[in-house]
DNA sequence: GATTAATATTTACGCGCGTAAAATTAAAAT
DNA sequence: ATTTTAATTTTACGCGCGTAAATATTAATC
């Protein structure tokens, strides 16, 4: 890239001798013009060090190549993945994804959804809150450009869902647990903000009854992301008041496994399943810390890879072909069992 | 908001019955224009849910109000937080922030410079990878905005670097394993990507000189951004083949501690400072997993508001003044001591 | 080599807003 | 009430590119 400033494609056109309509074309879909063309375009590309300007180009335009994507909270390593995970498969595709994270605030969910509405993206590939959601929030943009939902699931809004099969996976995981000792009681906030606790909460219970045991339900207060800081602190009161009726439990996440888990370590209980453990304890969602806590935890892996390429490669079909499908479609991947030490 | 559509300013001005120079000037900032035209203008935007297109807003425009921010990774916690500090202290300011990670890859550090550069930010912060920087890319966006470094430097390049102090800090925290028990090792990854960790280093040699006692030194391989694994397979063999030469260990950061702290328990090792304990584990940075670790973790925390407030308000002159301050200026923030469980 | 289909060029207009200069109006100061 | 000062309106142009239509060129087919 030699010192030549070009100051914009007329320039550019000149320069390197292509007009500027087919420069446009070029830039908006480089296999869209013949391959000589394209050859001597990114000749000229490399010793020259043009970009067209991306506001120019999107101000006029009736449909950018933006994908928003927006969950709710980047720093939850999940969320974090499945973002990250999204974003490839729109690169990939030639899309360009603006990830935004809510930072566990669902007002901010609404003010992402607005910013994106100014972006005009090509479409919308969003985590909800759930509960927390400002609906009409979404219905707005939804009115502008399709949107898929992705994690978690809010009646009947958006073109599809995917996420992860809650009845199967907690069936999974109740399975083991009730074949390996003694059968689990499920550790849940009161007032989940996602969908998915609920769903796992039920999953639970209809898991116990199939395998004849009486399901008992642990729900604590707490509200809000610090979900470690939860299940510390009400999952020890749990565990030092003795209010398990079996020496198992499966808690709706991960994080809130985590946080029991240094409760019990605190209580000096011995968590596991070997011989002389106090209690076990699971959690769901694998995440990237589970692997290291004290002891390792056992879980269930969502396939978040599949989610993201899944909820991505959907959304481009509606935006190519510019039709909805006629019904809305919920697409669910089976979790994995992670054994580990914890149960 | 009612039904109706303003498709642009000019549409807003009639109906508003205002100029739409005047809208204009509002939009760009509201304090601009008199209180009573800016009742007005307020009144009519809350009847008539008017946005300014952003593509054509900044098309023709020399500096827009963005602010691009790039970390390394938004799945570390620490880059998660100072990076929404920034975030915060630029909406704060009324500029736009668009905050990037680089997912550990230094390659996407370069890559996101350039799309930056395409968005014509009025200013970049940039928290480097270091080492794994690519200096030309910075050096480029250098010429056509301001940049200031946070958290890792680089030397002389960008208007400011504001970070922590890790001598203070790590003397810190070697002066209280000294005081408190015996002389602590250091355990650090051989080829670290941040600048940091060679900082810290030093501090910890110097800090055990003024101590009187001998340093120790663990450098471990392991490249790359899997601290927590790192941790717990080479801390582990640290560990088990006993080359320590005190019950103390000061990890570079973190994360490496946590997985150091798995191991620990692996082995069946009592971390901590009481009675019985095997061995004393530190580390710096007060992950917010620090917390919830089995014991909980002692280690530094890094004031990251002042970081990132600092670093804002800094560039926010420079580009309100549009002069660049005549030497460039490192400011460091002291670390905390956090004391826990493990030391 | 002639015909056809695909691609490129020419020409021209418009998008929505920034922005400058001059004219006008309103508010503040005297 | 008059002058001074500040803010607003009018007018007008341009930014860089999308995009459409007509024309010219190239490549593919026979």
């Amino acid at each position: 890239m030699p010192p030549s400033k070009i100051r914009n494609m007329e320039e550019f056109a000149t320069i390197s001798g292509i007009s500027r309509p087919t420069l446009s074309k070029y830039f908006n879909n480089p296999e869209s013009v013949r391959k000589s063309t394209r050859q001597r375009i990114e000749a000229a590309l490399k010793s020259h060090d043009y970009k067209p300007n991306v506001y120019a180009m999107n101000q006029n335009r009736q449909t950018t190549r933006n994908i928003g994507v927006i969950v709710p909270n980047l720093a939850d390593p999940f969320f974090n993945e499945i973002g990250r995970a999204v974003e490839v498969a729109c690169i990939k595709a030639g899309y360009s994804p603006i990830l935004l994270g809510c930072h566990g605030k669902p007002e901010l969910e609404a003010e992402n959804l607005e910013s994106l509405r100014s972006l005009k993206p090509a479409g919308v590939l969003l985590a909800p809150f759930g509960r927390g959601s400002d609906r009409k929030a979404i219905e707005k943009i939804l009115k502008e450009v399709p949107l898929i939902l992705f994690d978690a699931n809010i009646g009947e809004i958006g073109a599809e869902f995917v996420g992860t099969d809650n009845l199967q996976s907690v069936g999974l995981i109740v399975e083991y647990l009730c074949r390996s000792g003694e059968p689990p009681s499920f550790f849940e906030m009161e007032t989940p903000a996602n969908p998915n606790a609920s769903k796992r909460r039920q999953a639970y219970l209809r898991s116990m009854e199939v395998h004849g045991f009486a399901p008992h339900i642990l729900q604590v207060k707490g509200s809000g992301w610090n979900f470690e800081e939860i299940g510390q602190i009400e999952g020890g009161a749990v565990l030092r008041e003795g209010g398990l009726p079996t020496n198992t439990v499966l808690c709706s996440n991960d994080r809130l496994a985590i946080g029991m888990l240094s409760a019990a370590y605190k209580l000096g209980l011995k968590v596991g399943h070997g011989p002389g453990c106090d209690i076990r304890i699971a959690g769901h969602d694998d995440h990237p810390f589970s692997r290291f806590t004290c002891p390792s935890l056992t879980t269930i892996a969502q396939d978040y890879a599949a989610i993201a390429e899944r909820a991505a490669s959907s959304l481009f079909r509606i935006i190519d072909t510019n039709e909805k499908p006629p019904q809305r479609v919920e697409t669910l991947f089976e979790g994995k069992l992670v054994l580990r030490d914890s149960a």
